[in-house]
DNA sequence: AGCGGCTGACTGACTGTTCAGTCTAAGCTG
DNA sequence: CAGCTTAGACTGAACAGTCAGTCAGCCGCT
């Protein structure tokens, strides 16, 4: 939208602030529980403030939406840039995913996609954005698939249908476990995933050892 | 929770006739744009009324909440008593979570569980009800596939870990439909679900006739 | 001087909830 | 049966609190 290369101007700073600052109070109380004046509170300003910057309290928590989901993609890609075993990249897909994350690292917590879900049944504008993030998601995995055919990691599989499964899988999976449901635990939903994209790949990975990276959160 | 048989009082009657209100203004415009003023005139009330019968909004709303999922589930097991083949029932559950319901027959529509879900991740009361009500869904799942496994129709298969990895993908697929996402369109997801079952199940399923009852709804 | 960032004080609209009291039908009494 | 009582369903009107958004103007730059 904006030409700007990135975060630049003192303005900018704030703008990013307080969309940080949204999110998060977004992941806490939810949408419709989020007043412009906790986020304004949040970044040191009056609520006149943000209406300077956003213009309307709605176009502030939808581009924090946005903004959060934005950065929970830059943190794959980050991730999958740093390797290329189909097998390890997947299993730090499913911990992304799955396994709470630790505290405030990042706001793009499981309580923003049930608010997002919801703002896109009704809003038309929301459902859109909504559609891209999710396109954007399964090439994610797509092309994680493809990758992994071609360094023979793993044989042909038809890439994009896997793709619309598995991330179906872990969605309805992460639901459970953000919901603390007390039969799908973080390790369970772990495990049924990969299990599933194990079957459904045709590769023979037994026993998942835990991923190197974002394990289970024991201690910090 | 009650010792009275079923609905009885004008004034029983009543108290259905506002969940029910609740329920569809729920499912159409969202859980926190839902004014109990808008409940009141939809059963030709005043909103003094239905503080009168409920206490308080959100005792309405949750109420109304669960009160639809119940609707739902009431469905799916009258469905079930009137088959026992498995695969007949199979392609039925999908069926009605994967495929539009027709208009306003029932108000278990989509857009309660994005709402259920919000809620029940910021509401400790709500989520232990969420919990519930997915466990009686997983317990229908095994159920069903048990029966299957007893008929013969199937062969031994860890039931419990397939309704919970089941359903978890129903969830995800009925997610992307809800939400028109252009990829993941009726059809495609009720594909995916059957192939999904067929293969865990170890079933032959092939390509599958659409079932008899609740098909695409293509006319009325 | 001028401008962008910023604010305090205000307001107007909305809405959950209260309350005092009305209406109706059933139950009791003589 | 007539008359009185009671209880429960129901309401209009007001109350009280909450908030998004406005506005006139301040401050600290360049």
């Amino acid at each position: 939208m904006s030409t700007r290369p990135a975060v630049d101007t003192a303005s900018d700073q704030r703008r990013d602030q307080m969309l940080d600052a949204a999110a998060r109070l977004i992941a806490e109380r939810g949408f419709a529980e989020t007043r412009i004046a906790d986020v304004a509170k949040r970044v040191n300003a009056s609520p006149a403030l943000v209406i300077y910057y956003f213009g309307t309290k709605d176009r502030l928590l939808t581009e924090a939406l946005r903004y959060s989901e934005d950065h929970f993609y830059a943190k794959v890609e980050r991730m999958f840039a740093g390797t290329s075993s189909l097998r390890w990249r997947l299993e730090n897909l499913i911990a992304l995913t799955c396994i709470p994350q630790d505290a405030d690292e990042l706001p793009g917590a499981w309580g923003l996609w049930f608010d997002l879900w919801s703002q896109a049944f009704r809003q038309p504008h929301v459902e859109l954005d909504r559609i891209e993030l999710d396109k954007r998601w399964r090439q994610l995995i797509e092309q994680m698939v493809r990758d992994g055919v071609a360094a023979g990691e793993i044989g042909e599989v038809d890439a994009s249908e896997f793709a619309i499964a598995f991330s179906a899988l872990l969605d309805g999976l992460s639901i459970q476990v953000a919901l603390k449901d007390p039969v799908v635990d973080p390790q369970f939903a772990y495990r049924i995933a990969l299990r599933f994209a194990a079957r459904e790949l045709g590769a023979d990975w037994a026993s998942a050892p835990q991923p190197a990276r974002s394990p289970v959160p024991s201690g910090a």
